[in-house]
Order: C-alpha cells, then structure tokens, then sequence
DNA sequence: TGCTGTGCGTACCGATCGGTACCCCCTTCG
DNA sequence: CGAAGGGGGTACCGATCGGTACGCACAGCA
C-alpha cells in the first residue's frame, strides 16, 4: 500500500515509465507486454525481474496514480488554511485544469475499473479501496463547511468530478471543465443556502451509509 | 443507423442476447466469440453467418442500447406534456432508478467508449455520434424551461447523469441514485432562480460551442 | 588472468484470440 | 424417391496473448 514505485533497475525504470503512458494512452488491456517491452527498448523478461506479472504492472499502475490526487487534496487544504470554499475551488479547479489537458483520456483508475469487469480482480478491487479514501478525503474537505448534510455534498461533488472526467472523452473537455467549476459552485452555493436558512425547498437527502 | 435489430436466423437471435448480455456484464474486449458461441448454444460460424465480425457485433450492440434512452426521453416528453421540469424529473428519476437495479455496471456506452480508446475505432465513433445525440434530445428538453443558458443546464444535467452512472461501479448504487437527483434538482432550482432575479451570485455561464 | 554473480535480450512455450474451410443434416420440390 | 439448397456444427487456421528457459556480456574480486 504504501509503497512507493521506485524501480532499482535502468530497464526496470523504463519499463514502469512506457508502461504508464502506455496503460493510460491504450488502455491496460490494449497494451501488450511485448509492445511495453519494445517502446522501452528493452527484453520481456526485463518486466517480469521487475514485475511480477501484468496484472502486477497494472496494480502498481493504479496505485500510483491515485497518488496525486490524494496529494492535491492536501495541497488545497495547505493552500487556503481555514477556508473550506476556497479548499474546495481549489480543488475542483485543479481538476478542471487536468481534464483540460490535452491527451486526457479520463480517471485512470475509473477506465481501469471498466476495463476489468470482475469484482474479485485485485486491480479493481484496488481501485474500489482507492476511490473510497478518495471520497473519505473529500468529504473531510467538505465537512468544515456549515452544511448539514456533508456526506451527501461530498459524494455529490465526487459525482460531479467523475461525471466531468468521463464525459471529457464523449463531448468536449473544455465545456466538461468549465461545467464542472460551474456545477460544484451552485451545488455547493445550494447546501450553504439550505444549512442558512430555516426551511429548505429542496428535501434533506435521507442517505445513509453502504 | 436507422437498422433496428431483427435478427432473421434463430441461431442468429440467440447469438445477439447472449452477445448483448456477455458484452455488458463482461465487457465487449472480455467477452471472446468462442464464449458467446457457447453460451448461446451454438456454433462459431452461426455468428459470422449473422454479423460480419465481432466489431460488426460490438457495433450494433452499441447502437442497440442507445435506443431506450431515446425512447425514454420521448417518453418523458409525453408523460408530462406542457411540464418540463416534470419531463426532467421523470427523466432523471428513470435513469435514477435504472442505476439501481442489481446488475448495473454503469453506461454501456461509456464503457465501450472506454474499452476502444482508438478514436478512430467504429464503436467509439458510435458512441460519441450517440451521445452527441442524446445530449441534444436532453438539450432541446432542458430548453423548455425558463433559464437563461438552457445549453450549460443541459450539459450539466447530462454530466450528472454520467457521473452518476460511473459512481455505481465504485460506490454504492443507491447513494449513486440518491444523489443524482438531488443534485440535478439543486442545479435546475438554480438555473430557475438564476433567471428569475435579475442579479445572481452564481456567474453566467461563458460556455460557447465548440 | 580466471572465476563468479548479476542483469540483459533472443527465442521459444502453451493458451487463446478472431475468423474460416468443410461437411453434414434436414427440408423442399420435382 | 431422388436431387438440390441452405442453415447448422466440427475442426482447423494464422496471429497474438502473457510468460519463461537459456545463454551471453560484463561487472567485481582474487
């Protein structure tokens, strides 16, 4: 889990580097070992002395990737010490910015839940656990803000965040950032509303946990 | 496009339920010819006689689980005539429920799309043409109401739906279905009250197409 | 200079992929 | 009763998949 991927050796570092442009240009299926292997520049058996399969690649791939986000989570939170809004913002405007990168092709680790149907495969399984903490984070981020029903506006907002890094692949990544900052600020705007006033138009979300 | 699927041969029917279920539950990649031969009781070349490949399969599944969200749509245009914000909440609300059932594992548009990250690949050209679609039969339903930027609220609502669908994977359905209508209900109500007072707090949209 | 251990690539493995040649059987009509 | 035609499955194809046996090249040490 905490394991950092530092790889030892030269062929071995290659190999992680083509690998996880090539997991997430291709996809984890469409990327074969010996495709992995020849746009390194190095042998088969180089990936299995680093590597203890594919799937092995793939995990090590997944959970690496969850690593900046959970890094810019923290970062939000040191950047607008005290402000929970502006955490938030910052936050989702991060994001906003990564869809809009060119060559975005999605989360990773949603594409690599898709690409693995099986609930028992451990790179799914890894990415339900990843995700989850993901969730826990930002629900924390959320929790400072005087809204009654936090959970609930964290999982909207982890809603939002999804729905605009998958739509970025269907329609258009500019409109899918732009509406995601857009959304989050009513969504967001809509449950302080609700917590400042006395009665609500809008029912109180009755979620409970699992 | 306009082909629906009507399969003439009895072995070719049972070729295309077989395939239309393996492709979702598995995944089109996952799901090998020789398994849905088998499953469907038949032989490999009853499907070849029937489709003209597995790209050729893939593709009229696509376009075959499109239909239902088309239809849906119309069907909500029907139900509540002269009430859009009825016809959104039946739509929303069906797709709510749909999520819910057991079995769900997100839009299988989406997971095609996912699954074909080649943009050139027929199935992904599908599935954008699809959506491109179905987000303008949203649009033209959003533009009924009485927001300033019918266009933004549209996408949103769409990015919603996505998110949504995507979230059921990873985390719970039913928070997944919960949610989506809350938040697609905070959105709207902030669109409508956006465009009934003259200044808001929340920025115009800047979206512009494409 | 010779020995040894380690990291590397070539060449290959069985399994499985999508796709097809071939033949059989069953129906229909003369 | 025999010929013809079409939809069916068996058995196979080359290509590619993930994974590995093996031998080479080169380092450090004596």
């Amino acid at each position: 889990m905490a394991d950092v991927e530092t790889r030892r050796s030269p062929a071995g570092q290659r190999v992680w580097e083509t690998a996880c442009e090539l997991f997430y240009r291709e996809g984890i299926r469409s990327a074969g070992v010996a495709e992995i292997a020849e746009r390194s520049g190095v042998g088969k058996p180089s990936i299995y002395r680093n590597f203890e399969s594919k799937d092995g690649l793939a995990l090590a791939y997944v959970n690496a990737k969850a690593v900046p986000a959970r890094d810019w989570l923290a970062a939000a939170r040191a950047a607008c010490p005290g402000d929970p809004r502006a955490q938030l913002r910052h936050v989702i405007g991060g994001i906003a910015d990564q869809i809009s990168e060119p060559g975005y092709r999605g989360c990773p680790l949603v594409n690599a839940s898709v690409e693995f149907p099986d609930h028992e495969h451990p790179v799914r399984k890894a990415v339900v656990s990843l995700k989850a903490e993901y969730l826990d984070l930002l629900t924390e981020l959320v929790a400072q803000l005087p809204v009654r029903d936090h959970r609930a506006l964290g999982y909207m907002l982890q809603m939002l965040v999804e729905g605009a890094s998958v739509t970025t692949q269907i329609y258009s990544a500019d409109r899918s950032a732009a509406s995601l900052k857009e959304a989050a600020d009513r969504v967001i705007d809509s449950f302080l509303a609700d917590s400042s006033t006395a009665g609500s138009s809008v029912p109180d979300s009755s979620l409970e946990e699992r």
